[in-house]
DNA sequence: GTCTATAGAGTGATAGAC
DNA sequence: GTCTATCACTCTATAGAC
Protein backbone atom coordinates (compact mmCIF):
# COMPACT_ATOMS: atom_id res chain seq x y z
CA UNK A 1 0.00 0.00 0.00
CA UNK A 2 1.78 3.11 -1.41
CA UNK A 3 2.05 6.12 0.85
CA UNK A 4 2.09 4.52 4.28
CA UNK A 5 6.03 4.05 5.36
CA UNK A 6 6.76 7.85 5.11
CA UNK A 7 9.90 9.74 6.14
CA UNK A 8 9.60 12.61 8.48
CA UNK A 9 9.28 15.18 5.57
CA UNK A 10 6.69 13.64 4.17
CA UNK A 11 5.00 12.93 6.82
CA UNK A 12 4.82 16.75 7.47
CA UNK A 13 3.58 16.89 3.92
CA UNK A 14 0.77 14.69 4.89
CA UNK A 15 -0.46 17.04 7.96
CA UNK A 16 -0.37 19.96 5.76
CA UNK A 17 -2.46 17.86 2.83
CA UNK A 18 -4.77 17.21 5.38
CA UNK A 19 -5.38 20.21 7.25
CA UNK A 20 -5.81 21.83 3.11
CA UNK A 21 -8.22 19.18 2.50
CA UNK A 22 -9.89 20.59 6.15
CA UNK A 23 -10.28 24.03 5.14
CA UNK A 24 -10.30 23.81 1.38
CA UNK A 25 -13.65 22.12 2.16
CA UNK A 26 -14.68 24.37 4.45
CA UNK A 27 -14.40 27.50 2.98
CA UNK A 28 -12.92 26.97 -0.49
CA UNK A 29 -10.14 27.13 -2.15
CA UNK A 30 -10.66 31.28 -2.55
CA UNK A 31 -11.66 31.56 1.08
CA UNK A 32 -8.38 29.43 2.83
CA UNK A 33 -5.23 31.20 3.25
CA UNK A 34 -1.69 29.70 3.88
CA UNK A 35 -1.38 31.09 6.89
CA UNK A 36 -4.66 29.01 8.16
CA UNK A 37 -3.30 25.86 6.67
CA UNK A 38 0.22 26.33 8.81
CA UNK A 39 -1.40 27.34 11.70
CA UNK A 40 -3.44 24.26 11.57
CA UNK A 41 -0.12 22.11 11.65
CA UNK A 42 1.72 24.75 13.63
CA UNK A 43 4.34 25.99 11.39
CA UNK A 44 4.43 29.52 10.10
CA UNK A 45 3.57 29.67 6.02
CA UNK A 46 7.11 29.90 4.80
CA UNK A 47 7.12 27.00 6.48
CA UNK A 48 4.70 25.74 4.18
CA UNK A 49 6.10 27.08 1.17
CA UNK A 50 9.22 24.75 1.88
CA UNK A 51 6.98 21.85 1.26
CA UNK A 52 4.64 23.05 -1.49
CA UNK A 53 6.06 25.86 -3.82
CA UNK A 54 2.69 27.75 -4.46
CA UNK A 55 -0.94 27.92 -3.07
CA UNK A 56 -2.02 26.54 -6.78
CA UNK A 57 0.94 23.50 -6.29
CA UNK A 58 -1.11 22.17 -2.64
CA UNK A 59 -4.41 22.18 -4.61
CA UNK A 60 -2.78 20.10 -7.07
CA UNK A 61 -1.48 17.74 -4.61
CA UNK A 62 -4.61 17.65 -2.55
CA UNK A 63 -6.54 16.61 -5.96
CA UNK A 64 -3.97 14.17 -6.66
CA UNK A 65 -4.12 12.23 -3.40
CA UNK A 66 -7.73 11.97 -3.58
CA UNK A 67 -7.58 10.30 -6.75
CA UNK A 68 -4.85 7.84 -5.48
CA UNK A 69 -6.87 7.07 -2.63
CA UNK A 70 -10.12 6.81 -4.78
CA UNK A 71 -8.29 4.20 -6.97
CA UNK A 72 -7.08 2.05 -3.78
CA UNK A 73 -10.52 2.32 -1.67
CA UNK A 74 -12.39 1.31 -5.23
CA UNK A 75 -10.98 -2.16 -6.45
CA UNK A 76 -11.09 -0.74 -9.98
CA UNK A 77 -9.20 -3.84 -11.58
CA UNK A 78 -12.08 -6.34 -11.67
CA UNK A 79 -14.75 -5.71 -13.91
CA UNK A 80 -17.82 -6.34 -11.45
CA UNK A 81 -21.61 -6.48 -13.09
CA UNK A 82 -23.78 -3.61 -13.11
CA UNK A 83 -26.06 -4.55 -9.95
CA UNK A 84 -22.50 -5.20 -7.96
CA UNK A 85 -21.40 -1.96 -9.01
CA UNK A 86 -24.35 -0.21 -8.06
CA UNK A 87 -23.55 -1.67 -4.34
CA UNK A 88 -20.66 -0.31 -4.40
CA UNK A 89 -21.41 3.01 -4.54
CA UNK A 90 -24.04 2.84 -2.34
CA UNK A 91 -21.59 1.60 0.20
CA UNK A 92 -19.06 4.25 -0.79
CA UNK A 93 -22.08 6.78 0.02
CA UNK A 94 -22.61 5.45 3.61
CA UNK A 95 -18.89 5.61 4.12
CA UNK A 96 -18.58 9.33 2.97
CA UNK A 97 -20.93 10.06 5.64
CA UNK A 98 -18.90 9.11 8.65
CA UNK A 99 -15.40 10.73 6.85
CA UNK A 100 -17.11 14.25 6.00
CA UNK A 101 -14.14 16.08 5.08
CA UNK A 102 -13.79 14.08 1.78
CA UNK A 103 -17.19 14.75 0.38
CA UNK A 104 -17.06 18.68 1.97
CA UNK A 105 -13.84 19.03 -0.33
CA UNK A 106 -15.55 18.01 -3.62
CA UNK A 107 -19.37 19.26 -2.94
CA UNK A 108 -17.64 22.67 -2.60
CA UNK A 109 -14.45 23.00 -4.97
CA UNK A 110 -16.96 21.42 -7.68
CA UNK A 111 -18.69 24.55 -7.84
CA UNK A 112 -16.20 27.13 -6.71
CA UNK A 113 -14.30 25.94 -10.13
CA UNK A 114 -17.40 25.81 -12.54
CA UNK A 115 -15.01 29.59 -13.13
CA UNK A 116 -13.12 28.61 -15.92
CA UNK A 117 -10.28 31.11 -14.64
CA UNK A 118 -10.16 28.91 -11.17
CA UNK A 119 -6.94 26.65 -10.76
CA UNK A 120 -9.28 23.43 -10.51
CA UNK A 121 -11.40 23.89 -13.20
CA UNK A 122 -10.21 21.33 -15.86
CA UNK A 123 -9.91 19.09 -13.56
CA UNK A 124 -13.22 18.90 -11.96
CA UNK A 125 -14.55 19.14 -16.20
CA UNK A 126 -12.13 15.84 -17.02
CA UNK A 127 -13.45 14.13 -13.56
CA UNK A 128 -17.24 15.45 -14.22
CA UNK A 129 -16.75 13.38 -17.78
CA UNK A 130 -14.97 10.27 -16.11
CA UNK A 131 -17.58 9.85 -13.32
CA UNK A 132 -20.50 10.11 -15.38
CA UNK A 133 -18.85 8.01 -18.02
CA UNK A 134 -18.54 5.12 -15.36
CA UNK A 135 -21.88 5.85 -14.21
CA UNK A 136 -23.11 5.52 -17.65
CA UNK A 137 -21.29 2.38 -18.49
CA UNK A 138 -23.30 0.88 -14.94
CA UNK A 139 -26.58 1.45 -16.48
CA UNK A 140 -25.27 0.06 -19.72
CA UNK A 141 -24.53 -3.23 -17.71
CA UNK A 142 -27.93 -3.08 -15.90
CA UNK A 143 -29.46 -3.02 -19.41
CA UNK A 144 -27.34 -6.25 -20.80
CA UNK A 145 -27.92 -7.96 -17.47
CA UNK A 146 -31.78 -7.59 -17.60
CA UNK A 147 -32.31 -5.71 -14.41
CA UNK A 148 -34.31 -2.63 -15.26
CA UNK A 149 -37.63 -2.51 -15.55
CA UNK A 150 -37.89 -0.32 -18.74
CA UNK A 151 -35.03 0.61 -21.03
CA UNK A 152 -32.96 3.90 -20.33
CA UNK A 153 -31.27 6.37 -22.05
CA UNK A 154 -27.82 5.53 -19.81
CA UNK A 155 -25.69 8.23 -21.06
CA UNK A 156 -28.50 10.75 -19.40
CA UNK A 157 -29.06 8.60 -16.43
CA UNK A 158 -25.19 8.80 -15.66
CA UNK A 159 -25.14 12.38 -15.84
CA UNK A 160 -28.31 12.35 -13.65
CA UNK A 161 -26.80 9.96 -10.92
CA UNK A 162 -23.79 11.97 -10.72
CA UNK A 163 -26.37 15.20 -10.33
CA UNK A 164 -28.15 13.66 -7.60
CA UNK A 165 -24.90 12.52 -5.65
CA UNK A 166 -23.38 15.98 -6.30
CA UNK A 167 -26.76 18.11 -4.73
CA UNK A 168 -27.52 15.27 -1.78
CA UNK A 169 -23.95 16.08 -1.09
CA UNK A 170 -24.49 19.98 -0.43
CA UNK A 171 -27.97 19.66 1.74
CA UNK A 172 -26.13 16.82 3.45
CA UNK A 173 -23.63 19.55 4.37
CA UNK A 174 -26.45 22.31 5.35
CA UNK A 175 -28.69 19.25 7.31
CA UNK A 176 -26.71 16.14 8.00
CA UNK A 177 -29.48 15.25 10.12
CA UNK A 178 -32.30 15.64 8.15
CA UNK A 179 -30.43 14.17 4.83
CA UNK A 180 -29.45 10.63 4.23
CA UNK A 181 -27.35 10.39 1.40
CA UNK A 182 -27.00 6.64 0.75
CA UNK A 183 -30.55 6.27 1.16
CA UNK A 184 -32.27 8.81 -1.01
CA UNK A 185 -29.63 6.86 -3.75
CA UNK A 186 -30.64 3.96 -2.88
CA UNK A 187 -34.51 4.95 -3.09
CA UNK A 188 -33.65 6.44 -6.85
CA UNK A 189 -32.42 3.25 -7.96
CA UNK A 190 -35.51 1.31 -7.04
CA UNK A 191 -37.20 2.71 -9.26
CA UNK A 192 -35.40 1.55 -12.04
CA UNK A 193 -34.14 -1.85 -10.78
CA UNK A 194 -36.29 -5.56 -11.19
CA UNK A 195 -34.79 -6.20 -7.38
CA UNK A 196 -33.67 -3.81 -4.49
CA UNK A 197 -30.35 -3.53 -3.52
CA UNK B 1 -45.38 45.31 -10.65
CA UNK B 2 -43.20 46.78 -8.64
CA UNK B 3 -39.76 47.51 -8.92
CA UNK B 4 -40.10 49.02 -12.88
CA UNK B 5 -40.58 53.06 -12.42
CA UNK B 6 -37.40 53.40 -10.96
CA UNK B 7 -35.72 56.78 -9.79
CA UNK B 8 -31.89 57.79 -11.38
CA UNK B 9 -30.60 56.07 -7.78
CA UNK B 10 -32.81 53.28 -8.30
CA UNK B 11 -31.79 52.45 -11.76
CA UNK B 12 -27.60 52.75 -10.51
CA UNK B 13 -28.71 50.33 -7.72
CA UNK B 14 -30.26 47.64 -10.09
CA UNK B 15 -27.21 48.25 -12.21
CA UNK B 16 -25.23 47.32 -9.58
CA UNK B 17 -27.22 44.80 -8.22
CA UNK B 18 -27.13 42.88 -11.92
CA UNK B 19 -23.41 43.37 -12.11
CA UNK B 20 -23.37 41.76 -8.52
CA UNK B 21 -25.06 38.67 -9.24
CA UNK B 22 -23.30 37.87 -12.67
CA UNK B 23 -20.24 38.37 -10.22
CA UNK B 24 -21.32 36.29 -7.40
CA UNK B 25 -22.10 33.74 -9.86
CA UNK B 26 -18.71 33.64 -11.41
CA UNK B 27 -16.42 33.43 -9.01
CA UNK B 28 -18.48 33.40 -5.19
CA UNK B 29 -19.27 35.83 -3.22
CA UNK B 30 -15.54 35.43 -2.13
CA UNK B 31 -14.04 35.60 -5.20
CA UNK B 32 -15.67 38.63 -6.15
CA UNK B 33 -14.22 42.16 -5.15
CA UNK B 34 -16.49 45.25 -4.74
CA UNK B 35 -13.84 46.78 -7.18
CA UNK B 36 -14.79 44.30 -9.77
CA UNK B 37 -18.24 44.91 -9.11
CA UNK B 38 -18.24 48.72 -9.31
CA UNK B 39 -15.86 48.47 -12.50
CA UNK B 40 -18.47 46.76 -14.70
CA UNK B 41 -21.19 49.48 -13.53
CA UNK B 42 -18.50 52.39 -14.70
CA UNK B 43 -18.10 53.40 -11.16
CA UNK B 44 -15.50 53.64 -8.33
CA UNK B 45 -15.72 51.08 -5.52
CA UNK B 46 -16.78 54.19 -2.73
CA UNK B 47 -19.46 54.95 -6.09
CA UNK B 48 -20.87 51.80 -5.01
CA UNK B 49 -20.32 51.89 -1.49
CA UNK B 50 -22.64 55.07 -1.48
CA UNK B 51 -25.88 52.64 -2.19
CA UNK B 52 -25.23 49.43 -0.34
CA UNK B 53 -23.33 50.34 2.92
CA UNK B 54 -21.65 47.12 2.86
CA UNK B 55 -20.59 44.17 0.42
CA UNK B 56 -22.50 42.03 2.92
CA UNK B 57 -25.90 44.32 2.12
CA UNK B 58 -25.26 43.95 -1.12
CA UNK B 59 -25.13 40.26 -0.63
CA UNK B 60 -28.44 39.96 0.89
CA UNK B 61 -30.21 42.62 -1.78
CA UNK B 62 -28.94 40.09 -4.44
CA UNK B 63 -31.00 37.42 -2.54
CA UNK B 64 -33.90 39.43 -2.05
CA UNK B 65 -33.89 40.61 -5.50
CA UNK B 66 -34.13 36.94 -6.14
CA UNK B 67 -36.49 35.95 -3.95
CA UNK B 68 -38.80 39.19 -5.16
CA UNK B 69 -38.77 37.91 -8.57
CA UNK B 70 -39.01 34.44 -8.30
CA UNK B 71 -42.49 35.28 -6.16
CA UNK B 72 -43.70 36.64 -9.76
CA UNK B 73 -42.56 33.97 -12.32
CA UNK B 74 -44.14 31.50 -10.09
CA UNK B 75 -47.79 32.30 -9.84
CA UNK B 76 -47.66 31.13 -6.32
CA UNK B 77 -51.38 32.36 -5.41
CA UNK B 78 -53.00 29.45 -7.08
CA UNK B 79 -53.54 26.00 -5.86
CA UNK B 80 -52.13 24.10 -8.78
CA UNK B 81 -52.27 19.90 -9.11
CA UNK B 82 -49.58 17.88 -8.72
CA UNK B 83 -49.08 17.65 -12.45
CA UNK B 84 -49.61 21.39 -12.89
CA UNK B 85 -46.36 22.01 -10.52
CA UNK B 86 -44.28 19.51 -12.17
CA UNK B 87 -45.25 21.08 -15.40
CA UNK B 88 -43.85 24.58 -14.48
CA UNK B 89 -40.89 23.22 -12.88
CA UNK B 90 -40.15 21.91 -16.07
CA UNK B 91 -40.73 25.11 -17.95
CA UNK B 92 -38.45 27.14 -15.57
CA UNK B 93 -35.70 24.87 -15.96
CA UNK B 94 -36.00 25.36 -19.54
CA UNK B 95 -36.30 29.20 -19.25
CA UNK B 96 -32.88 29.13 -16.85
CA UNK B 97 -30.83 27.64 -19.68
CA UNK B 98 -31.89 30.59 -21.65
CA UNK B 99 -30.70 32.86 -18.72
CA UNK B 100 -27.74 31.39 -17.49
CA UNK B 101 -26.82 34.34 -14.75
CA UNK B 102 -29.54 33.53 -12.37
CA UNK B 103 -28.53 29.44 -12.26
CA UNK B 104 -24.93 30.36 -11.98
CA UNK B 105 -25.87 32.88 -8.97
CA UNK B 106 -27.37 29.51 -6.79
CA UNK B 107 -25.46 26.58 -8.21
CA UNK B 108 -22.42 28.81 -6.98
CA UNK B 109 -23.44 30.48 -3.39
CA UNK B 110 -25.58 27.52 -2.36
CA UNK B 111 -22.02 25.20 -2.28
CA UNK B 112 -20.23 28.33 -1.25
CA UNK B 113 -22.71 29.17 1.91
CA UNK B 114 -22.20 25.69 3.23
CA UNK B 115 -19.72 27.14 5.50
CA UNK B 116 -21.72 28.51 8.59
CA UNK B 117 -19.53 31.45 8.93
CA UNK B 118 -20.58 32.65 5.72
CA UNK B 119 -23.26 35.50 5.17
CA UNK B 120 -25.48 33.69 3.36
CA UNK B 121 -25.55 30.36 5.27
CA UNK B 122 -29.24 31.06 6.95
CA UNK B 123 -30.38 32.11 3.67
CA UNK B 124 -29.88 29.11 2.10
CA UNK B 125 -30.42 26.17 5.09
CA UNK B 126 -34.11 27.85 4.65
CA UNK B 127 -34.29 27.94 1.10
CA UNK B 128 -33.50 24.26 1.01
CA UNK B 129 -36.46 23.67 3.65
CA UNK B 130 -38.78 25.72 1.55
CA UNK B 131 -38.10 24.37 -1.66
CA UNK B 132 -37.81 20.50 -0.92
CA UNK B 133 -41.56 21.21 1.15
CA UNK B 134 -42.40 22.40 -2.00
CA UNK B 135 -41.81 19.39 -3.96
CA UNK B 136 -42.59 17.18 -0.77
CA UNK B 137 -45.79 19.17 -0.99
CA UNK B 138 -45.60 18.51 -5.05
CA UNK B 139 -45.51 14.64 -4.92
CA UNK B 140 -48.25 14.33 -2.40
CA UNK B 141 -50.27 16.09 -4.91
CA UNK B 142 -49.50 13.57 -7.64
CA UNK B 143 -50.15 10.93 -5.21
CA UNK B 144 -53.35 11.91 -4.38
CA UNK B 145 -54.41 11.99 -7.80
CA UNK B 146 -53.52 8.57 -9.10
CA UNK B 147 -50.91 9.93 -10.90
CA UNK B 148 -47.70 7.81 -10.04
CA UNK B 149 -46.83 3.71 -10.74
CA UNK B 150 -46.08 3.30 -7.27
CA UNK B 151 -46.18 4.59 -4.05
CA UNK B 152 -42.89 7.26 -3.06
CA UNK B 153 -42.09 8.61 0.18
CA UNK B 154 -42.78 11.93 -0.36
CA UNK B 155 -40.19 13.55 1.73
CA UNK B 156 -37.16 11.86 0.40
CA UNK B 157 -38.60 12.58 -3.05
CA UNK B 158 -38.66 16.24 -2.28
CA UNK B 159 -34.72 16.30 -1.55
CA UNK B 160 -34.44 14.26 -4.31
CA UNK B 161 -35.52 16.22 -7.01
CA UNK B 162 -34.02 19.74 -5.54
CA UNK B 163 -30.32 17.62 -5.06
CA UNK B 164 -31.14 16.38 -8.52
CA UNK B 165 -31.55 20.09 -9.73
CA UNK B 166 -28.67 21.58 -7.89
CA UNK B 167 -26.07 19.10 -9.34
CA UNK B 168 -27.72 19.23 -12.85
CA UNK B 169 -27.06 22.68 -13.05
CA UNK B 170 -23.36 22.75 -11.49
CA UNK B 171 -22.65 20.22 -14.54
CA UNK B 172 -24.27 22.14 -17.51
CA UNK B 173 -21.94 25.07 -15.68
CA UNK B 174 -19.39 23.00 -16.56
CA UNK B 175 -20.24 21.51 -20.22
CA UNK B 176 -23.37 23.40 -21.40
CA UNK B 177 -23.72 21.42 -24.81
CA UNK B 178 -23.41 18.24 -23.14
CA UNK B 179 -26.21 18.49 -20.33
CA UNK B 180 -29.88 19.15 -20.44
CA UNK B 181 -30.97 20.00 -17.17
CA UNK B 182 -34.76 20.35 -18.27
CA UNK B 183 -34.45 16.85 -20.15
CA UNK B 184 -33.12 15.08 -17.40
CA UNK B 185 -35.48 16.54 -14.97
CA UNK B 186 -38.53 15.26 -17.24
CA UNK B 187 -36.28 11.97 -17.66
CA UNK B 188 -36.35 11.37 -13.69
CA UNK B 189 -40.17 12.61 -13.64
CA UNK B 190 -41.00 10.17 -16.11
CA UNK B 191 -39.76 7.11 -13.90
CA UNK B 192 -42.42 8.03 -11.62
CA UNK B 193 -45.55 9.44 -13.74
CA UNK B 194 -48.04 6.77 -15.43
CA UNK B 195 -48.39 9.68 -17.93
CA UNK B 196 -45.52 10.94 -19.12
CA UNK B 197 -45.87 15.36 -18.96
C1' DG C 1 -23.89 60.82 -6.28
C1' DT C 2 -19.34 60.08 -7.23
C1' DC C 3 -14.67 61.09 -6.62
C1' DT C 4 -9.56 60.88 -4.46
C1' DA C 5 -7.00 59.58 -0.73
C1' DT C 6 -6.12 56.71 2.84
C1' DA C 7 -6.50 53.64 6.83
C1' DG C 8 -5.87 49.03 8.47
C1' DA C 9 -5.77 44.47 7.63
C1' DG C 10 -4.87 40.39 4.87
C1' DT C 11 -2.83 37.96 0.67
C1' DG C 12 0.89 34.87 -1.84
C1' DA C 13 5.51 34.74 -2.30
C1' DT C 14 10.72 35.57 -1.58
C1' DA C 15 15.34 36.45 0.93
C1' DG C 16 18.18 35.14 4.10
C1' DA C 17 19.27 33.73 9.06
C1' DC C 18 19.63 29.65 11.93
C1' DG D 1 13.10 22.37 7.78
C1' DT D 2 11.48 26.28 9.82
C1' DC D 3 11.91 30.90 11.16
C1' DT D 4 11.64 36.37 10.89
C1' DA D 5 11.23 40.11 8.02
C1' DT D 6 9.58 42.09 4.20
C1' DC D 7 7.74 43.13 -0.60
C1' DA D 8 4.13 44.24 -3.54
C1' DC D 9 -0.38 43.79 -3.86
C1' DT D 10 -5.38 43.51 -2.83
C1' DC D 11 -9.22 43.82 0.18
C1' DT D 12 -13.33 46.39 2.78
C1' DA D 13 -14.45 50.48 4.55
C1' DT D 14 -14.25 55.52 5.87
C1' DA D 15 -13.30 60.73 5.47
C1' DG D 16 -13.86 64.48 3.11
C1' DA D 17 -13.70 67.24 -1.38
C1' DC D 18 -16.57 68.53 -5.25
Amino acid sequence: MAGENLTKGGRRREQILTAAVELFGEVGYRGTSLRDIAQRVGITHPGLLYHFHSKQELLSAVLARRDASDETTFGLHDQPSGREQAKRILELAEHNSKTPGIIELFATLSAEATDPEHPAHEYFKDRYQMVTGAFRTMFEGLAADGDLVAEVDAEVMGVTMVALMDGLQVQWLYSPDSVDVAEAMRNFLRAYLKDPL
